[in-house]
Order: structure tokens, then C-alpha cells, then sequence
DNA sequence: TTCTTTATATAGAATCTCTTAATATGGAAC
DNA sequence: GTTCCATATTAAGAGATTCTATATAAAGAA
């Protein structure tokens, strides 16, 4: 599925909250964590794994993986959890606003 | 407010639902309905409805406004009543994926 | 006649996501 | 040993949308 615009880097902070993880991780468990719903390019995240920590919001140190691979693990800063919560916030708000204005969802169709 | 990308050819559909309205109007319409927290600009609405057009899914017809000055009016067609099901029901899956993985919405800061 | 509101349009920048492809290694299967 | 699959990162270029800024224009009020 596509994802819109500015959702990628909210989901990728709130994802690491749990912890240290590599970009490929990172992907494996938004995309489990969504049913599959969301599905993650790799030609996305990692434009905005390097974004997020230009940004100050990850860090990065290469480790081994549990697969025993070489792999550059992200965790947050004081930084990326204050942010989190402000993009957080901000999304619910912009879903509210939609919402009022969309109104109920449209009945699946056969 | 900016908006994600992907929602604001939504909203100007759900918008003309309510009958043909120009421009102008829809904006102004967007930011009321929404209680003033979506703010369309003129720069992304109007390649938005010439998008919409070339797309078959509006169409417009030059009248005058209720204030008297010469408008475009734009309508709703049967295949952008369609489009506007399956974008709705395209946002809901979306927001319904991102927030599972999100979680409740922080408390809001005084 | 000047200001505000209504109304449309376009160019250019900025930003983000996607497609595609290249590179590399560990472990399992054969 | 060599082939294949899953793991893992990176980069280039295209595509799409939104935003900033600007130009134009006319009705109506002051």
C-alpha cells in the first residue's frame, strides 16, 4: 500500500520506541504490525532513516544481527521522542479534521 | 495546516457532493467545515481540480457567483462519485493500519 | 478613488515516496 | 562446493503532490 506523504517518518519513530532495531527490521514490523497492510519500500525507508537522523530524532551503530549479518541499528534520542509525540498529535488532529469532513466510511463492497 | 499528500483530491470530491461549487468556494468550504483546521491553498487546489478534470472525474462550466463575478463551477460526475468511494474507503483502511501501530493519541500538552 | 473581498491562474521550489538495481553475506539444500 | 533463499544496505532517477509567491481582475463599500 502506499503510504501518504509524512506518515513514514511517525511510524518509524513510534516503531523504534521499543528499542534498537535496523532498517530491515524496521520494515518486517510495521508491515507485521499492520496486518500487511503497510508495506514499506526499502527505497523509502532508508532516504528517511538518514532524514530522521540528520535530524537528530535516531542514531545509528553498526552491530550484528540476530542473523548474525552485519547491520546498522537505530535507536531514538531524547529528541526523536519529543518529535513522536508532536507528529503524533499533529496526525490525530489532521485524521479528526478529515474525518468531520469525510464523514462514515463508505460500506465494503462485495 | 499542511496537508498529507494524497487528501486533498478527497476532500474537493466529497466537497462537490453537495452540488457544484467553484474554487473559491471549496476552499472556503474545506476550512469551515473543518472548523479552520484545514487550510487549502489556492497553489495546491487548483492543480488539484485541473488534475480532478483531466481525470474525467469533475467538470466545469464558467457562471457567475452569487457575488456576481464570473466563476468556474465545478460538478461531481458519475465516475468521480465512484472515485470518491474508493478513496474514502482507501483513507479509512489507511488511518485503520496507521493506528494500530500508533496507539492512542498522547495527552495534549498545556 | 482607494481598500477589501472575491476569484482564477501559473511558475518554481521543496519534499517525499517509489521503482529499479547493485552489492554482499550467512545458512540451508543438493 | 555451489546454488538458492533470506537477510541487509545503498543509491540514482522518476513521479507526484503540495507550497510559496506572484500576477491579474472586478464588485462593492468607504
Amino acid at each position: 500500500m502506499e503510504l501518504l506523504q509524512g506518515t513514514l517518518d511517525m511510524l518509524v519513530l513510534r516503531t523504534l520506541r521499543a528499542g534498537p532495531l535496523h532498517g530491515y527490521g524496521i520494515a518486517k514490523n510495521i508491515r507485521s504490525a499492520s496486518n500487511e497492510a503497510l508495506d514499506i519500500e526499502f527505497g523509502s525507508l532508508y532516504p528517511a532513516l538518514k532524514r530522521l537522523e540528520m535530524k537528530g530524532w535516531i542514531a545509528s551503530a553498526w552491530e550484528t544481527s540476530e542473523h548474525n549479518r552485519r547491520a546498522k541499528y537505530y535507536k531514538l534520542t531524547a529528541a526523536g521522542r519529543k518529535q513522536l509525540l508532536r507528529e503524533h498529535s499533529k496526525w490525530a488532529d489532521f485524521v479528526s479534521a478529515v474525518s468531520r469532513i469525510m464523514g462514515p466510511a463508505p460500506e465494503v463492497k462485495g
